[in-house]
DNA sequence: CTTCCTGCAAAAGTTTTGCATTAAC
DNA sequence: GTTAATGCAAAACTTTTGCAGGAAG
């Protein structure tokens, strides 16, 4: 799915966790490994399916530490639900494709110079606004080969 | 904040409601203006906030109807709260710049070469995925001039 | 051993729903 | 008059938190 080992990752997550003063526990590995081999967002019910050694309660509090560490991302999507997926900066760039039925969310990516002059266009348009951009987010809105 | 007269606002929405089954009731009325006149994406106690007649289980209540009915668009940010503004077609096709440390939204809108080349990049990664895209949300996530 | 982490159960916070009353047509 | 909409209170559901026991270094 990406360039990534799992050695790289795990060493990556290793060191925002302990930068950020938290041990690399057995129950962030298996969070960091379901999502890994998901290479799609989750919802927390979602990994507690995929891993049934998992605890609701220790997932949501966990990705909130890994979140704050910055090895996760919360996505956003239409549904009820939050997910969360390993961050970009281990992973890599990338979009979300939601269907709006199901809620069930894919990845893709963008052809580097629709990004770059995405990224232009949007410095043009924060400065208007007296906003600092930090990054964005795109998704397209549509309907998946399941729900048609 | 966009072309279209009060008037030709309530009528649309008048449609949309009678079409799916409803009436364009005084809660609905005034959901629909507090709505237009903050021209950005409001969360249910904002709207109950700008409108003391308005009760909170009322306003979800007719927010989702008036969702169904395709005149307000639910928003989804970073935050706790779904907020709702009223549908693109009603208005106007425009994106958000998301405060992340306060969660407040503002508009902001593209050079339509970008939306086109934005669209059109869409349109293949969605082909790939077997998806079908209806549109997209992009949306700029950073800090606003009251958070710095 | 000392500190952090986990699981369970209970709480908190947002959103939905049942029902009697009121408004719309 | 008949049907749909409203407000209140209670329920449902997702997410957070307190605490006693267990794992990690």
């Amino acid at each position: 799915m990406t360039g990534e080992t799992d050695n790289s990752i795990n060493e990556k997550v290793n060191s925002l966790l302990f930068e950020s003063g938290h041990r690399y526990s057995t129950v962030r590995r298996r969070l960091v490994s379901v999502l890994r081999s998901a290479g799609k967002p989750l919802t927390n019910s979602q990994i507690v399916d995929a891993d049934d050694s998992l605890v609701q309660s220790s997932v949501y509090r966990n990705l909130n530490i890994l979140e704050e560490a910055g090895a996760v991302t919360r996505v956003v999507t239409n549904g009820e639900f939050t997910r969360y997926e390993l961050a970009e900066h281990i992973t890599e760039h990338h979009h979300h494709i939601i269907c709006t039925s199901c809620g069930d969310v894919t990845d893709f990516s963008l052809p580097s110079t629709v990004e770059k002059s995405l990224h232009n266009s949007l410095q043009k348009a924060a400065h208007k606004s007296s906003f600092s951009v930090q990054n964005h987010r795109l998704d397209a809105l549509g309907t998946c080969s399941s729900c048609v």
